[in-house]
DNA sequence: CGACAGATGTCGCTTAGTCAACAGAAAAGG
DNA sequence: CCTTTTCTGTTGACTAAGCGACATCTGTCG
């Protein structure tokens, strides 16, 4: 139910029944204040409920769990980001490191924005961000010629979770550099994977 | 129409479906946002139904036209602001002067926040700001004792337009003092009208 | 002048959200 | 331990909002 019902919220984003686009909208948003008030196991779905002024019946017609909705949550925000910055890899040069800067803020205002701080990100939280990196390659391979030595989809995933990894320990580490540089440090340590996928005479940044 | 509306919104302010709420909020903040862009005349409905991402028709079932809106609108907020700042006549002393202050700024804001600038308010938006002076004049003379030389609502009333009148041209008025000294001088010019209407043991600041 | 694009109210049908009530699953706590 | 409370999912009846369509009523242009 949770990548699945994440992927129709954004898939279907446009043509959507402005009710519901309100709905989730408002979902997300009693979610991220509550985060910042309590700790995510705290949180009850009465909780969201009365911070989001709707009904609690409503929740479930959306959402299975609270861990869906944060999920969902997360998902949408991180995806947000992109597009506000115009990240897009169709622009080869810097694309990577542009998705690996994306990637290291919005870790990191997530983090501050939570109340146990740097709480562990729950598992289901990582998956949603790897997907949009995932989701953000692959349409940014698709407009390749791939050399058939890997598959594509196996390209994308090991990039994607390489820069999450990456980006997580670092928000992680105490005396962390600045985001620049550890997304140019990321840039380079990706780039040549990337690379073994596209056919020689392609060309990915 | 108007000013029914007007006090059925205001009155059951509590107990009233949710979403209805929402959207006379959301149609209110269209409105104020599109104030900001064009001028009112040549705000049209579709301009708030699309402001306000609303249907067309929910606007109809709200309001029967943008001058109603724009009415409440006003109204809603003008009381916000005095519930914010707990202006309230109970506390006697310099509760006429908070009104007027809080006339001077809401005038001034309002003022600035319309595209046009300074341009002059609509009849029925003047109303709207006296009828909400007029209930908060009349709930702090209801806990008073009267002499019965004139009726209460009439001095109400005509304390309530005196405050609006001054603060109007104030407003509109180039060189203007500071809000706060103009407040000090209605108090001082309107402060006896208010005594005469209560028994001579009763205070009233 | 008519043609035409756009705004206005209004209507019927569909769908989302509200609300009260329910039974069952945790916690709390004496 | 058993009671009491709180949270949880779920249901069905009711109401608000969405949507498309329609007949007007503008204003504007050739």
């Amino acid at each position: 139910m949770a990548i699945e019902s994440f992927n129709a919220e954004q898939h279907a984003r446009e043509n959507l029944d402005p009710r519901v686009r309100r709905s989730r909208q408002m979902l997300h948003e009693a979610m991220a204040s509550l985060l910042r008030k309590k700790s995510f196991e705290d949180i009850s779905i009465q909780d969201i409920a009365e911070e989001s002024t709707l009904n609690r019946a409503t929740f479930y017609s959306h959402y299975p769990d609270k861990h869906t909705l944060l999920q969902c949550m997360i998902g949408s925000r991180f995806q947000e980001l992109m597009a506000r910055r115009e990240v897009k890899l169709g622009s080869c040069e810097g694309a990577l490191k542009a998705l690996a800067l994306a990637t290291c803020d919005f870790l990191l205002e997530t983090s501050r924005a939570t109340c146990g701080g740097k709480a562990q990100l729950e598992g289901s939280v990582q998956a949603a961000i790897v997907a949009v990196l995932r989701a953000m390659l692959n349409e940014g391979l698709a407009y390749r010629a791939l050399n058939g030595t890997v598959s594509a989809e196996v390209v994308t995933s090991t990039v994607a979770w390489a820069i999450f990894g990456a980006a997580n320990t670092w928000v992680q580490t105490p005396e962390r550099c600045s985001a620049e540089h550890m997304s140019e440090l990321i840039d380079r340590l990706l780039s040549s994977i990337l690379h073994s996928a596209v056919a020689p005479a392609s060309n990915l940044g």
